[in-house]
DNA sequence: TCGGTCACG
DNA sequence: ACGTACGTGACCGAT
């Protein structure tokens, strides 16, 4: 049998790695929680990897300890805990003591010194032990093959394991000559002086030589190097205080039995409250299902009607006699748009939720019964992620009306910054309720089920739990939505938008694949000719698409200089290889010959894969809840991120076509949206004139900055304040602007005075923003959407800068993505209630395309224009311009 | 799974 | 002294 393992804790050192660590998370009411959290990760890690019977958390005493005794600058030198940070040790504690994990600390000493005076007594008990710390002092505590050390590395949940055997190997010296090597190095974090002139390597080499502290005293004759020699003569009780001081005790007089560290059966339910408390979503959803006892009670109490035949009669009725209902479809697997579909849940009022089988073939008979029900508008209809299921309804001709409800927008709109907004996460948050995530019950990687896997009993209890939960957590949010004055956002754009994204993915964009085909046999043509020209220059073969393979390649092989680093190793970004250029002939190349890949592979290659064979077109998937500012996204494929600024890349558009030879392609894109949002909120007389007056931005800047009539501005000079524009935009730094301009920080910083001199109430909307950010927890935009913003709380600088640049984009970026979404929602509807042919198609952040049917031509472009420019009013106007193509490339 | 890189607004 | 432009997604190699 094996041993028995103990792990000691140093709470106080992993709280503040944690804490560090991670991005200043705080609850909805405002209390900081990213090191607990973060503690709470790295602690499941370290229980998942090892096989823990004991366990204890130790923690510093407040107030002195001998240390402090024995040399009264003993840590002067600290700053004080961040309060931020302060407020967590008691949270971590009351999670700890739910979790029934002994805490251990003791006045007059420190966590380390606990730690190391329970590993002496695990050791005696013939344990393993498993000290856990961020804190490489605990080193010198390896004193034999029973003990472990494992210290944080980057990131939170990176544990390096630290063995007797590995630090002499590594070092050269045992764990105890750390406490000599201390002594004679010092240790800056804890104020410990060491000896001057002395540090690492002169220390280890010492202890190498004579082992100790105390033999090179004895011995102080045959130490080489005059400077060293005379340093320890000189500080010689510096060298044994320090030693004293940095050395751990093992001694602590501790009285606590083994068995009070055993491992104990938590307190679920006093887990499961805290972790609601503060918000720990994915800390509960780790906690299994049997310990959740009101998971149990709301997945059992949901009974539901199995309807596997057309015996409609009794939903008919409820149907006819109710005004709302919640409904779900079931597909084959994640694909909705291709998959088969299996079945459909149906809340229909608070009544038992029904499961309709489709496996019967019987969907033909659902169709005919059902759409008038779908289609009507006085029935309301409820749903999570409604886009799949409008898609679904799509797909069997139904077109629905009357969509009153959809819970994953209204959490997105509450607080857009959640990666997880599933049916689970939102039950626990409103309803101290549960249900499985999806990934429970299918699996993932190679054992992951589909839908079709599970029995019909399965998926219609699963359905009918989600639709259960989805009507109750309806209530909660929606009145969320109305106390934060959410109505408008919510009723009048978001929901609407959830019915135009889904038909804009229905829709889908039709791709020629014979021009794909053909661009992407040119670019391979190039790719291969490059590859065998950058062979030839660099005197060997390699893999270019490596970094790391090319950055030994351009700077260890052919010696160019080093321009950056990476956390990994060089750099060799395209702003590196830029600054190369001229240097090797080989530099042009590979910039040439990445520009073709990424267009063959992404953008040839991967479009290829998703077209669907017989329609031949892409149907990209429109998120509407995944960035914090309120645009949309988009994926498999992204056709927000299409090339257009070289010419080659530019060329791969002309494949985007209209779906037959009666359409063209009409392309509104917003002028400046960015800017003259910022000139609404700003009111900044200067800036609204130039757009009163049409004029071109980027020259009236350059004027503006550099002083000069608008007649004298030069390209360059526009360039530059195109740039600074930029800049404004994203939250001004001489830094960034510098960079991007390739000038020296000074000269970027004259621009933005510059800029901010002429255009005063900018300045003022900037600096106001970022107080009211501060004040209010959270910045807002035109519709009140709102994004909250903890970053600007943070003691630390950069962070806080963050929050700063983010304060100040937010309302602009997201005023802008709220104008596009209310010009799409009036889109759709005024196409549809002129009967139109033409449709949406997509959506880039301040371009839509609408396929137009030919007759329509002039209509849609007037009222695309039309309806753009005039989607909200602003104090300036708007100015949309309008093209039309045969395909995407002619629009441009 | 993560970091580096690069495509877009 | 700090070390950054804002917002995304896809692909690749390395781990």
């Amino acid at each position: 049998m094996s041993e028995e393992k103990l792990m000691v804790i140093d709470g106080n050192s992993l709280l503040h790695r944690a804490f560090y660590a991670l991005p200043l998370l705080s609850t909805k009411d405002g209390i900081y929680t990213n090191g607990v959290y973060g503690f709470l990760t790295m602690l499941h890690k370290i229980q998942e990897d090892y096989d823990i019977d004991y366990i204890c958390v130790a923690f510093d005493k407040k107030g002195p300890t001998f240390r402090h005794e024995a040399f009264e600058q003993y840590k002067a030198n600290r700053d004080s805990t961040p309060n931020e940070l302060a407020l967590q040790f008691s949270i971590l504690k009351e999670i700890l003591n739910a979790m029934n994990i002994r805490q251990i600390e003791l006045e007059g000493y420190e966590a380390d010194d606990i730690a190391g005076t329970l590993s002496r007594i695990g050791e005696e008990n013939g344990m393993e032990v498993i000290l856990v710390t961020g804190d490489k002092d605990y080193l010198q505590l390896l004193s034999s093959d029973n003990i472990k050390v494992l210290i944080t590395k980057k990131g939170i949940t990176e544990l390096e394991e630290y063995s007797r055997d590995k630090i002499i190997e590594e070092y050269g010296i045992t764990p105890e000559q750390f406490i000599d090597l201390k002594g004679l190095m010092g240790d800056k974090s804890d104020n410990i002086p060491g000896i001057p002139g002395i540090g690492e390597k002169t220390g280890i080499k010492l202890l190498k030589q004579f082992g100790s502290i105390e033999n090179i005293y004895d011995n102080i004759d045959e130490v080489g190097g005059k400077k060293t020699k005379e340093a320890l003569i000189e500080h010689k009780n510096i060298a044994f205080l320090s030693k004293k001081l940095g050395e751990i005790i093992k001694n602590v007089p501790i009285q606590i039995s083994m068995e009070e560290l055993k491992i104990k059966e938590p307190d679920w339910n006093k887990l499961v409250e805290l972790y609601k408390k503060f918000e720990f979503n994915s800390l509960l959803s780790k906690i299994p299902d049997s310990k959740l006892k009101i998971q149990e009670e709301s997945s059992h109490k949901v009974k539901y009607k199995l309807i596997k035949d057309n015996k409609f009669r009794d939903i008919i009725d409820e149907l006819d006699s109710n005004e709302e209902f919640g409904f779900k479809f079931v597909f084959e697997h994640e694909n909705y748009m291709k998959s088969s579909m299996l079945g459909i849940g149906i809340k229909i009022a608070d009544n038992s939720p029904y499961y309709i089988d489709f496996s019967e073939n019987n969907i033909d008979v659902f169709i005919t019964t059902f759409k008038k029900y779908f289609e009507s508008k006085d029935i309301k209809k409820y749903g999570h992620m409604m886009k799949v299921d409008i898609i679904g309804l799509l797909r069997m001709d139904i077109h629905i009306k009357g969509i009153e409800f959809d819970t994953m927008i209204g959490e997105y709109i509450l607080d857009p910054a959640q990666s997880n907004y599933s049916v689970n996460q939102l039950a626990m948050k409103y309803l101290n309720s549960s249900c499985k995530e999806e990934e429970q019950l299918l699996g993932k990687g190679k054992h992951k089920k589909t839908y079709g896997d599970l029995s019909v009993e399965t998926r219609a209890k699963y359905v009918s739990t989600i639709l259960d939960l989805v009507y109750r957590v309806k209530k909660p949010i929606r009145e969320k939505i109305k106390e934060l004055k959410m109505d408008c956002l919510y009723y009048e754009v978001e929901l609407p938008l959830v019915e135009v994204l889904a038909d804009m993915e229905y829709n889908g964009f039709k791709v020629d694949l014979e021009v794909l085909k053909q661009l992407g046999d040119e670019f391979e043509s190039q790719i291969n000719n490059l590859t065998n020209e950058i062979y030839e220059l660099a005197g060997q073969e390699f893999n270019i698409n490596s970094p790391k393979q090319l950055g030994e390649v351009l700077f260890d092989k052919l010696k160019l200089p080093v321009i950056k680093r990476t956390k990994t190793g060089y750099s060799t970004d395209a702003e590196v290889l830029d600054k190369l250029r001229g240097q090797h002939e080989i530099i042009e190349k590979i910039l040439k010959y990445r520009q073709l890949v990424k267009l063959k592979t992404t953008y040839i290659d991967g479009l290829i894969n998703l077209v669907d064979e017989k329609t031949h077109k892409i149907h990209s998937s429109f998120n509407q809840t995944v960035t914090n500012t309120g645009r949309i996204s988009s994926t498999e494929p992204n056709l927000q991120n299409i090339p257009i600024k070289t010419e080659e890349g530019r060329k791969i558009r002309k494949a985007f076509v209209p779906k037959s030879k009666d359409y063209v392609l009409v392309d509104g894109d917003y002028s400046q949206i960015e800017l003259r949002v910022l000139a609404h909120l700003s009111k900044d007389p200067k800036l609204m004139e130039a757009f009163f007056r049409d004029e071109d931005i980027h020259t009236k800047t350059a004027s503006e900055i550099f002083g000069i009539p608008k007649d004298e501005v030069t390209p360059a000079m526009r360039n530059k304040a195109k740039a600074v524009n930029f800049g404004i935009i994203y939250g001004i730094s001489d830094y960034g602007l510098s960079r991007d301009l390739n000038i020296p920080r000074k000269e970027a910083k004259e621009y933005i005075d510059n800029y901010l001199e002429n255009y005063k109430m900018v300045k003022k909307y900037m600096e106001d923003i970022i107080e009211i950010g501060r004040k209010k927890g959270y910045v807002e935009t035109i519709l009140n959407r709102r994004r909250y913003v903890p970053e600007l709380k943070s003691k630390n600088f950069n962070v806080r800068s963050f929050g700063e640049r983010i304060a100040m984009n937010t309302p602009i970026q997201g005023s802008a993505a709220d104008i596009i979404k209310v010009a799409m929602v009036k889109i759709y509807k005024e196409l549809k209630d002129r009967n139109l042919r033409s449709k949406l198609i997509l959506q880039v952040h301040d371009e839509l395309i609408i396929e137009t049917h030919k007759n329509e031509l002039e209509e849609v472009k007037q009222l695309m224009k039309n309806i753009m420019e005039n989607a909200i009013k602003l104090d300036v106007p708007l100015k949309v311009e309008i093209k039309v193509g045969d395909n995407w490339y002619e629009t441009q």
